[in-house]
DNA sequence: GTCTTTTACCTCGGTGTCGATATATCTTGT
DNA sequence: ACAAGATATATCGACACCGAGGTAAAAGAC
């Protein structure tokens, strides 16, 4: 998750760690801090990893910084957990956010198509979040919780909300797409 | 997280873990799987921290099961949890809707109100995402990606219709404090 | 009769993240 | 001169969760 971002972000330009902690801040989950015990070890791997590159550079304002730079080896390894993400990052709406930032950095429409379209397929399936003691589904106007209702009722609209933006999405990718075939 | 959700659900009726394995998958995250290797493990820490007592029952179509049932213990520690829920928890969507969907194991409309307050209070604050090279925040029409943009756009709907909703309930729970009030 | 599937429980090792703690640098206020 | 605060990097122990693996009991298929 945290190296997804990182790679993402590195993608777009060099930073060093103390910029790229507040900006994965303020995507993840959007605006939640993430801990420097995380981080400057998450960059430690991917470096060792040869994912990225350091270069010391004098700080604008205060201490050194090291910049960071993405190596070709950090840009295959983040095209591959974009072309194919983890289950989880479709599912869990804070990763799939993610992904949706980073989507750009997988150049082909048609792979950029699909990964939009695993998600659309996961938010078709309808959600039944309660049961009763007896394991049936309980529908939103018989729950007795008001919070229960909301949720339901949120949850749903959402759904509703994204799914259609990702239809038209999908829709100008595939045609995008193609034009491309036409051509090639 | 388990933690709460376990005890929630405990809280409605007793049941074994396989149940509760499927009625957290269904409700976290929306129907991501919760590994066993997570779930039992965590039934154990809280029967020993007093949370909980098992009874094992012959299992209705197969092996036994070990009903789980919430002690007084496991009740309070739910409402101290759900009264004041760490940052993360107002924070990170997934697990709001855990304290939304256990919110009414709060008993004290006024107590209820306070923390969907502070869930409003996160949501008003202006969210921005994305900054460019020289740390200057980008506005979304300024947004290459498409995707970037649609996520904004998206984020800011969602956030929208769930204030709307927040603001109806805060009302209607402070309505229902009042009277409380008034007749005691 | 045995074989597979579903229900049901459990352990162990590994990974990701957090929180506390530490250190160094530069700026600004007093 | 010195303290405070923002910038910047790093380590360590603790904890939550995962995934792979294992056990067992009953139901139904063949």
């Amino acid at each position: 998750m945290l190296k997804l971002a990182i790679l993402g972000f590195l993608r777009d330009f060099p930073l060093h760690g103390y910029d790229l902690k507040n900006r994965v801040a303020a995507l993840a989950g959007h605006v939640r801090p993430i801990a420097d015990g995380t981080l400057y070890p998450t960059i430690k791997k991917l470096e060792e990893a040869g994912c990225l590159t350091r270069r010391t550079a004098p700080g604008s304002v205060a201490a050194p910084r090291h910049m960071l730079e993405i190596t070709q080896e950090g840009t295959d390894q983040l095209r591959r957990w974009l072309r194919n993400p983890e289950p989880g990052f479709i599912t869990d709406d804070n990763k799939w956010y993610l992904v949706l930032a980073f989507l750009h950095h997988l150049e082909n429409p048609r792979e950029q198509a699909i990964v939009l379209a695993r998600r659309r397929e996961f938010l078709d399936q309808p959600t039944q979040l309660f049961y009763d003691e007896d394991g049936r589904p309980v529908p939103p106007d018989r729950l007795d919780s008001p919070f229960r209702k909301g949720l339901m009722q949120i949850h749903r609209s959402v759904g509703l909300n994204e799914i259609e933006w990702l239809e038209r999405q999908m829709a100008d990718l595939n045609r995008r797409a193609g034009y491309t075939a036409g051509t090639s």
